[in-house]
DNA sequence: CATGAAAAGTCTAAAGG
DNA sequence: CCTTTAGACTTTTCATG
């Protein structure tokens, strides 16, 4: 069998020329459609058609520029583990929309078990990290505690097809 | 004073136009640059000198698209913590190597603190899970112990301009 | 630095296999 | 489901303010 067959939420099937079309994708949002045609050994118009299909099936769900945090002044990152008081964790979607206001943060893991969720900030300094907990996360109603970690390194990689 | 001036790592400044211009690629790595050019107010020449200098100056580091993982049958994600043993710390690049290889691996934050890494994964269902982290992070001779954590929901925000 | 105009290249729809 | 073709539209370069 040399094709794959993943099959997708709607029904449709990925097959080899879809996992070509989403590896180039990845790593390039922007290559010209006919490029990206001779690249996976198809024709422009058909190759269009596909990442049409790919788009209306929600396999690929949008395309981004990637910005360095660093670049705008923002060189510092932090994870900030969140554990959210007994008697609020009914208002958990309230709270995630508060959370998701915030311009600092990047990303918002909601977990199961005994942490509730994840933040993962973009801050100018620690100073900046330190007000962040304060004003938006220590002070606030729902919060029971936090644990802050800085990050390092942060390595992130587009999601492989199976 | 009406105008931002954050500056970037190469010495330019990012100002109310590259803001703009950034914003929208943010939203759509794919729009036009005739369309983008009117969007932020400028000539379609000028835009494109712009949105180059952006990528030059390292602030925009790339365009992808971005990809369902559970419409490729990775329904599940997982966040663990990785302590490293004490003797491993110096050997700690070798081991980021290593993960990232994995083409189950979605992020790899290095944190300071006493949880050495976290990892987030996508994942088939919870045997494949439990997989990864027996086959790749218990057996691993740099791993002292590891946490697992089910991820219900993830929500993943561009880097705002300051 | 920004612009406009002209050349080069790309996109897309339609018709046919 | 794929390919070809041809017209419309976009991108890009470059000379000039």
């Amino acid at each position: 069998m040399a094709q794959n067959n993943v099959r997708d939420r709607a029904g449709g099937a990925i097959d080899d020329v879809d996992a070509a079309i989403i590896e180039q994708l990845q790593r390039d949002a922007r290559i010209p459609n006919n490029q990206l045609a001779e690249r996976v050994g198809i024709a422009p118009s058909t190759c269009i058609a596909r990442v049409r299909s790919l788009v209306d099936r929600g396999v690929v769900t949008g395309f981004e520029a990637r910005v360095d945090p660093a670049a705008l002044g923002l060189g510092l990152q932090a994870l900030i583990s969140v554990s959210v008081r007994s008697g609020a964790r009914h208002r958990m979607a309230e709270f995630s929309a508060e959370m998701r206001r915030m311009p600092d943060v990047l990303q918002l893991f909601f977990l199961g078990g005994s942490e509730d969720f994840i933040l993962h900030i973009a801050a100018r300094d620690s100073a900046h990290v330190r007000d962040f907990v304060l004003e938006h996360l220590s002070a606030h109603p729902f919060v029971a505690s936090t644990r802050t970690s800085m990050v390092f390194e942060h390595v992130s990689r587009a999601v492989t097809i199976p």
